[in-house]
DNA sequence: ATTGACCTTAGACCTAGCTCTAAGGTTACA
DNA sequence: TGTAACCTTAGAGCTAGGTCTAAGGTCAAT
């Protein structure tokens, strides 16, 4: 049976990310003090282990909220639950990886634009793409080549 | 000149973040009403639009004012200056497509390793996953594979 | 003169996940 | 017995970028 501070230490998380935890559903002391102090044994310990997991892997909150409920209740639940789960939040991951990709092309191509030097910045390529307004469709390329910005 | 509600409708920004931008001191309306309304110059337009480009390419309000004041007064600072602001931003793109992909891997993996049909989760693979702690380290696939969830 | 659509401001609210503070109670050790 | 290190709670604060509300003033058309 561990106090907050000794869980805190044993996982990494302080002790008022624990109390956050808590607060939210996520997990719980099953024994309590008289005094009201905290005490968490070895199953409560492995179900923080299992929220640092699936929180280290991008699962929000709510998503571990519905994995959890599934872990008390294995029988009643199934794989299928399990995987789609795990398909929404990757293909979230997804959607975020293409529009960061997105920005990386252009501001890889405005970087290649430009001289990058010591020059006043009055022709520079960078702010006159900005100015110009190139990214209003998703053919930034071309139009920034049409410019004549990128060799 | 433009009244806020035109600029709205030309911009496709509301009145409410344009009023926004302006209390970061991202733009301006360089005349008032005496009655207060705002009025909008052709040069306040294009300085909107330089934000509205560099917002969806993803710099930040801040980036966005160090830009803008590179814009006003282009003699006194360099492309340099430009591409530092534009590197850096390219550097946190790629740090956060980074740990996209790592999560990106993780979640595959874990469809992989799990047979998403009907079957009771009591034996799943991604639960068993998320409770074996097997994403302490970044060897997330060889961990998987020793434990035999991935063919 | 009245209505409805517009404008103004200050400031609250939203998301998500913490992070911290204040005010007070408990415990262990010297 | 004192004190330092712990624990408790409720609730505020933080980030970033909006989004919205309330209370009131303005404007144009009828």
């Amino acid at each position: 049976m561990l106090k907050i501070s000794e869980l805190s230490a044993k996982t990494g998380l302080t002790a008022h990310t624990l109390r956050f935890y808590e607060k939210h559903g996520l997990i719980q002391a099953s024994t309590r003090s008289e005094s009201g102090y905290r005490y968490y044994t070895a199953a409560d310990i492995r179900r923080v282990e299992f929220v640092k997991t699936a929180r280290s892997i991008g699962f929000s909150l709510e998503d571990i909220n519905q994995l959890l409920s599934i872990r008390v209740d294995k029988l009643s639940h199934s794989c299928e639950e399990v995987t789609e789960i795990t398909r929404n939040k990757l293909d979230e991951v997804n959607g975020k990886i293409n529009e960061l990709q997105s920005m990386q092309q252009t501001l890889q191509i405005l970087l290649d634009s430009c001289c990058g030097g010591p020059e006043r910045a009055i022709h520079c390529s960078i702010m006159e793409a900005l100015d110009k307004d190139l990214f209003r469709n998703q053919d930034n390329e071309s139009a920034l080549q049409a410019s004549g910005k990128v060799k």
